[in-house]
DNA sequence: TTCTTATTTAGCTAAATGCGTAATTAAGCA
DNA sequence: TGCTTAATTACGCATTTAGCTAAATAAGAA
């Protein structure tokens, strides 16, 4: 990534705020069990089935979910796997940041 | 990050926003080199150092820097080297879907 | 075809975000 | 103590975004 053209940033940055959302990486979670359509993930979020159909476009379109009309209904399911290692990652990085700043507290509170 | 507290999620996504937005990138990577005050940052984008500060505080917030006032100059550098593994990942991600997309307009072309 | 159901899109609102300018703070130096 | 310079914060503005409701589209079923 050292010496990426304006455009390419752009779309790194496209790619990272599809997943910098709670509703999208819940989405994401729910399809760690399998295939899923609108309807279903609109009643297990609790949102409508407007805003779920919006979510998973751009999750698409990102290319991190695979879309599957069938009948009447539409599927989702995970296209790109390596999504949850990237998560887990970063998982792992917050679990580091809250040990720190858990013991910057405790720093803080042994000086005052 | 199977059954992950909504809490938790935010924070997951809190991260991931911080890396979705070019100008943050494009700091990042000049980081690669070494550290950086707010002004040369500044300076080497084109931005407003009140606009540099404001983007440095929160790629801090997320443990993905570190801040050292020095004189009356502070200076960033990178606390987290995985942050380009995670950046490198998504590189070969948007690298294949590129490949996807540019086949499937193949596809069309052969079609119409 | 008509009816029903699932998904998508249009239109709107409230909240968040990136940016600049201007004001404020912080640290050195005279 | 002032003065200068660097960084941060306050404020305003334009754009984006996540959510809703309602309208439009798509695919089966009667």
């Amino acid at each position: 990534m050292e010496n990426l053209p304006p455009e390419a940033m752009r779309d790194v940055a496209a790619y990272f705020q599809a997943l910098s959302e709670p509703t999208r990486l819940q989405l994401l979670n729910l399809l760690r069990e399998g295939e899923r359509n609108v309807g279903d993930l609109a009643q297990l979020t609790g949102f409508t089935a407007a805003n779920i159909s919006r979510h998973m476009s751009m999750l698409s379109q990102q290319g991190m979910v695979a879309r599957e009309s069938r009948g009447t209904s539409v599927y989702y399911r995970i296209s790109d796997d390596s999504i949850y290692a990237l998560c887990d990652l970063v998982c792992g990085n917050i679990a580091r940041e809250h040990e720190r700043t858990t013991q910057q507290r405790k720093a803080f509170s042994r000086t005052s």
